[in-house]
DNA sequence: TCCAAAAACGAAATCGGTTTCGAAAATATT
DNA sequence: AATATTTTCGAAACCGATTTCGTTTTTGGA
């Protein structure tokens, strides 16, 4: 049977009052009741009401997920699932639990801040890749606690998680010019993506550092993180007549997939006529032909980081800001060896 | 400023009734004192609370999601993350949004129905591919409407949705058998995996239907669906010192792309040597080498159905039940062709 | 112009908790 | 035994909405 707190009262012959200071270990009520209280509630199962606790409490202990921009960066990207993955798990040993907003147009998309209000959330994680759009910034600015997850997030009661894109971009660079390439080329997601534009930079930097001259026809772009795009980039390049690059740095593991599968059927082999490199290492990697080399992000630490850094910022214990974490290159068959290449 | 339904009332001039009525349409107030409110609303952008108004009505607009079972699937595989992707954004489209129960023990783990009357869930979704355990049993029994997603749900305010597991069996070994393939092996799952073992069941009525002899040798297990678990299935299997199947059905593409790794590792060819299929048809089923050939789950109507289904519940508009999806052969690489085999 | 009917509105109870503050009970002090 | 102190308990206000039902206002008809 459905209990409530009033049930519970009666049943223990105590007040309304009493009950609640119990569930929530107040210091004033006596051992026997308490005892006496606590096996009431033990055999019906009761469990109070979440709504009416955080409508007299004003904390609901739920944390909001959002995927932000228009990118289909839902439940999809292997990448993110991941980050999700460890920051669900350890927001639940810190007690709280997860809400995702769904995004439909219907309902005054993304109004994310009224939304966090409407719900009560006690914070929330803003999982994109993309530019700051004006709904999220909406959200940075106000009161409720922030985490972005590859979104810099700056405001009084924000922070960010990521890798860090420079490094990562100067590892592969680093990577390619031991192996002998002089020649390289980049595929990145689309402007909008944070993210990717911060790797080109960090790609074009690296390159220039190590004395390499750059070739601007070596540099293409997809709309997004996915394969299909990978693809289609790479097509891009094929078709545009320039010559070939020998190396190429793709912003995401699924687009140098999607490179590969181009590159392939247009006869080139993987290592021995381009070496590819990619960022992230989802799991799929591992298992492509030829395996994938890549930057590893680390996903776990990145989901922990975001989860205790929003635990703080909603405790009062943190003002925010950032962590960035190193990444590490991985090295799989897709780049071939000194020897070999 | 944090709005409420008091200092809209107050700044409109009206009580909180109207308000209320006007937010839930209802007939009983003109369209002049509607525009006026409706502007101030607009205006402040209030959006009411979500706790307040589940306390009222009873009716949270909430869908519990719970991955049950001791086995980490979370939202690390492909194939429940698809499902739950489409299931996600149907379940949106009809106005509702979702909640993830963190499972971690110190929260009286397990006791899911509790969990879902403290945060009054209108209905949930149960993803899990296990046995039934006696936490999911409780939530079955009860009256809030629950959907399975590969789990037989049966009581009377659920029902669930899965694929065919027979006809994906029956497909697989009417493919093996036009490849020529007469001597077929199976890896399957833990025993507790009901999802495993009806694939495993269909697996051997199909191959009696065909008239091939069954030999129990070729038949490993591993612990759950992932890759490693394919892997050190197969390795048992090759160590086992038993002659080797010609054709293996392996119960996820997972479980297969470890086996295949276990396969390569011992220097066979695939599909020359031994050929594979799959199920699940998840994303890197493309990007393998050799491709997966698998049975594919129509993951996107199995979300969308669950949804449905889910709503109808709710909503009164249904006694539960189940639909079953029919599976799709998509032939890759990893079986070869008549004329190469 | 008056009255009946219909339309528009609002007071108040309710949902299930929390929390303050005063009263009652238990214990300690003299 | 009387009083002071400390523990224990409960009444009641409150959180922000919904909904019933009675009252007021408007409209329409004669």
């Amino acid at each position: 049977m459905q209990m409530n707190i009033k049930k519970i009262a009666e049943m223990a012959g105590v007040s309304v009052s009493t009950v609640s200071k119990i569930m929530n270990n107040y210091s004033d009520v006596s051992e026997k009741t308490k005892k006496r209280v606590m096996e009431i509630i033990e055999q019906t199962g009761y469990s109070p009401s979440n709504s009416a606790k955080t409508l007299a409490t004003k904390k609901s202990n739920l944390i909001g997920v959002i995927f932000a921009g228009e990118l289909n960066v839902e439940f999809t990207h292997p990448f993110f699932v991941e980050v999700l993955n460890s920051f669900k798990k350890q927001m639940g040993v810190l007690g709280y639990d997860l809400i995702f907003f769904s995004n439909e147009k219907f309902i005054s998309s993304g109004d994310y801040y009224s939304r966090c209000l409407h719900f009560n959330v006690d914070g929330c994680v803003i999982i994109s890749g993309q530019k700051m759009e004006p709904a999220i910034r909406d959200l940075d600015m106000s009161s409720i606690p922030c985490i972005g997850v590859d979104l810099e997030l700056r405001g009084k009661k924000s922070g960010y998680v990521m890798s860090d894109n420079v490094q990562i971009a100067s590892k592969v660079v680093e990577h390619f010019y031991l192996l002998g390439h002089r020649e390289l080329g980049f595929i990145g997601s689309t402007a909008d993506s944070d993210i990717s534009n911060q790797r080109e930079a960090g790609f074009v930097k690296a390159v220039e550092s190590f004395g390499l001259t750059l070739n601007r026809n070596w540099f293409v772009h997809g709309d997004d993180f996915f394969e299909s795009s990978g693809y289609t980039a790479m097509r891009r390049l094929l078709e545009s007549g320039s010559s070939m690059p020998k190396a190429v740095f793709a912003a995401s593991d699924l687009l140098a997939l999607g490179a590969i599968r181009a590159l392939k059927e247009q006869g080139l082999r993987i290592p021995e006529d381009v070496a590819i490199i990619g960022c992230d290492d989802i799991e799929a990697c591992k298992y492509t032909s030829p395996t994938l080399t890549t930057i590893r992000q680390n996903k776990e630490r990145l989901g922990v980081l975001a989860a205790h850094m929003l635990y703080d910022l909603i405790n009062n214990q943190s003002d925010g800001g950032s962590f960035v974490v190193e990444p590490a290159l991985i090295v799989r068959e897709s780049c071939g060896s000194r020897l070999s290449g």
